[in-house]
DNA sequence: TAATGAAACTTATAAGACAACATATAACTT
DNA sequence: AAGTTATATGTTGTCTTATAAGTTTCATTA
């Protein structure tokens, strides 16, 4: 037999509202009706509502601002690579492979960030740095630092797409990174991102992605012995 | 002053159960705890906790099932499949963007895949490539058999993360791929593409990694070219 | 034994209230 | 006149308390 057709009201609400933008009927940057006038153009409470607000803002759709509204964003291709994190999230059992595609793009990542690193961007590099230094000791605000340096790093290609996976996997890494730490130490943390830092101020792209290789490398190797 | 720090209640609690999937206390297929548990494990309301709740499973991350319960989402590739993305037309610097990232990645890729492929992986290659200049005249199919060269790459590498990196990117790029192929033709494809098998029967890692970064930058040069 | 049905537990939806925040305007001070 | 503070209004965020609508469990019954 048939099935009936069953589809909740925050599904009916998702795809109402997903249309008004699809269709272009509410265009990016705009801002669409207030929570209480859609509640009653749609004959919906609120919740219901707001769950299919949510949805669409996860999505990267909209955008809603406590105290302005909500507004229709821009879809951008950074905002899909939020896919990537359930890719990520499920197939845990391997940070190799992990810290192996990191290799690959943290390469890629310091290659652009010579390129279009300016002054402040160098400076930032430097404090991050130094407070690396002062809390050699301290292994979770060390590694808490060690990514900041990183993600520094993303954020100066200017790449939204580089850095939102940058995110990604920051988040995928954080669980392990602590206990990685704890087993590696803090002794060539440093030494990496200083070497790494001069290279840029002289911009020295190859030498700036070998020693990232590097870097990357002997974590990988570190860990690998470690499960042995 | 130091700002003060301001994150939203269901932000919080959004990390709060992330960090259990993540570090795989709820292993996936696995029943949660009901939001009235959740409630008060956390100490905030069900709106709060919902919100939470839905948001990953937006993502993909959870399954929740009136009745029932809320479980931790199996991965499975054809979850992603069915996303918003046909609707949208991805503008010119997010083409940029995406092409800039699938640069690094590809270059990656490459050298992975050099050190890594087989007798048989080789074989496929060439088919591909054979299939190719036979679809020289039918750019569709041209660009098609395109993708399936860079794929069969990423899968040469054994590494499941490149992998699915890999299809998430082709899915960005899919929609305008056709375009792209129309407007560059189907010229160096091909010299590109037998260039680069080449160099890896020849095991030679560094030339194929430079093949492939001219491959994608002139690809790169063109799209930003055309909208002058 | 098999079918029934009530009870308990789950998520879905509702309504109303208040908090937190943003913005514009009025009132006040200098 | 210009700058500052208070107020009003509208917005999203959060909470509380119900009720609806599913699923599962298990004792009861035919």
């Amino acid at each position: 037999m048939k099935q009936v057709e069953r589809r909740s009201i925050s599904e009916q609400v998702f795809e109402s509202l997903k249309e008004q933008i699809v269709k272009g009927k509410w265009a990016p940057g705009t801002k669409i009706p207030s929570e209480n006038q859609l509640t009653e153009m749609l004959g919906v409470s609120r919740i219901s509502l707001r769950e299919s607000l949510q949805k669409l803002a996860t999505l990267g759709l909209l955008e809603s601002r406590q105290g302005e509204g909500t507004y229709v964003k821009k879809f951008s291709a950074a905002n899909y690579m939020n896919t990537l994190l359930p890719f990520f999230v499920l197939d845990k059992p391997d940070t190799i492979n992990v810290l192996e595609y990191r290799k690959i793009v943290e390469v890629g990542t310091i290659g652009l960030a010579v390129e279009r690193a300016n002054q402040d961007d160098l400076l930032k590099l430097e404090d991050i740095n130094k407070r690396m230094k002062a809390n050699i000791n301290d292994s979770k605000k060390f590694a808490n630092e060690d990514l900041n340096f990183h993600i520094a790093l993303a954020e100066i290609t200017r790449n939204p797409v580089i850095i939102k996976v940058n995110y990604i996997i920051r988040d995928v890494l954080d669980s392990s990174m602590e206990e990685i730490v704890n087993n590696l130490g803090t002794r060539d943390g440093t030494y990496y991102h200083e070497k790494i830092l001069a290279a840029m101020k002289a911009k020295d792209k190859d030498k700036a992605q070998q020693l990232m290789e590097e870097h990357v490398m002997i974590t990988i190797n570190r860990i690998s012995e470690k499960g042995r």
